[in-house]
DNA sequence: AATATACCGGAACATACGTTCTGTGTCAAG
DNA sequence: CTTGACACAGAACGTATGTTCCGGTATATT
């Protein structure tokens, strides 16, 4: 095996990032038998004895006879801190502040009540609540004034694949083209639901996403009010229990 | 001695601040004798039986028969100015040009193959294959060098509520919390699934979003590995035929 | 060859630490 | 008054954990 003389091994650098990740997501230190664990080693003397070295060269820090007590006090890195310097400086640079839209968060949307829709004439805006998604995200002919988020309520939308929780990005329309998901207001059910828009020939076939779930027919177009329709779906996942 | 019934003590408020500052000064928590020298309390067990409460109204969290492993999880309120100076100092920073990341897009997500990950060193950075999120999407804490997105490919993750052609933001981590989603290899099975993450007594069960599935247990540690966790997902709604 | 140094495993040890059990006093509800 | 929940102390217990000592191997230096 080659021998290093200085600077961090592969060892360290091992014990480094698994320091770093577990802190991260455990919120405290693991134990030396812990990262022994982590990086194929037996004993706890061994551990020690790096954890001593990176200690020295200023990595990390520790307090005598203290349980998970060590502190990351460096990060290791060695290049692509640079690297993602420059390009991440360049970039930015380059998308400024062309390339994030502010759209606005109008409330949420509920089985039992009507989407808060934003008034077309007046386009107040209120940075507080709003979102920012890049505009790459979003297909390129949209436009901005068009758009609106809702955060979903309640596992009503469940079946479009839409959980409680997820932000909607949705276009202002009244009009549906086949196969896209709409948001519609049933009249006679009296409740906003999202799903997939068929146009048949003298009905509305309303398509849940799940596959297991039958369509809904509206027979009277006036029961049935189009107040946009879906374009884009985020969810932020956080430790959802279950 | 007045009685209180509900919300959170003087002591409880006491022992609050104190992991604050505790964890502030040395970088990781005191123990239960610590806590309770500075409260000025004898026994360990009531330390215990504070500590308790706080976990079950979610201020702390803590992992069992392991030292220093509190963590805070809410902040005490009537404290606004340090939440709300942090917050707004890591807004107005981020406000500039840093609200735009660039995540790289690694490749896609398939149940019958490993996901390709980024290799840890090598920070290799393809401005072409990356996607634009906007950080406020994102938690505050979250490292940049840690995410990374791919795309799904195929149906075997609708069970967890992602759909084909969806966009997953995950973060690179070979630890997990319960209730965590994480995407994990399975070496008996030889395939990739993203699930609910949950370590019990001796086994860890990868629960299923859909609720009609049951879980899948897996007694040795080995067998399983954790490539990332699920930070966020996109799904980009075109019109999509049923 | 002899020696030194880095690297590694095992085991023993002391103790820091979380848990649990018992007991005590207080106060409010029945 | 009795009962029971709550707040608290003390001690005992088991173990998780850091430390240390001892032995071993490999590589390099002299």
């Amino acid at each position: 095996m080659a021998r290093k003389s200085e600077g961090l091994g592969n060892r360290h650098k091992r014990i480094m990032r698994f320091l770093i990740d577990f802190q991260n997501a455990n919120g405290y230190s693991p134990s030396i038998r812990e990262i022994g664990e982590s990086i194929n080693v037996k004993s706890t003397s061994l551990v020690d004895y790096y954890l001593n070295q990176l200690e020295e060269l200023g990595y990390i820090s520790r307090e005598n006879h203290i349980s998970r007590s060590i502190c990351i006090k460096k990060e290791i890195e060695s290049e692509p801190s640079l690297a993602a310097k420059v390009t991440g400086a360049v970039q930015k640079a380059g998308a400024a502040l062309d390339d994030l839209l502010q759209i606005p968060v109008m409330g949420r949307i509920v089985a039992s009540a009507p989407i808060p829709m934003p008034a077309s004439d007046l386009n107040y805006f209120d940075p507080e609540s709003s979102i920012e998604i890049a505009r790459s995200l979003l297909p390129a002919k949209e436009k901005i004034e068009d758009l609106f988020a809702l955060e979903v309520q309640g596992d009503s939308m469940i079946d479009a694949m839409i959980n409680d929780g997820d932000v909607v990005i949705m276009k202002r329309t009244n009009q549906a083209q086949n196969g896209e998901m709409v948001a519609v207001w049933l009249d006679d059910k009296d409740e906003t639901t999202l799903k997939y828009f068929y146009k048949e020939q003298n009905r509305i076939r309303l398509q849940p996403a799940n596959p297991s779930m039958g369509p809904i027919y509206v027979n009277n177009p006036a029961s049935l009010r189009i107040m946009g329709k879906v374009v884009m779906v985020i969810r932020q996942v956080q430790s959802i229990a279950i």
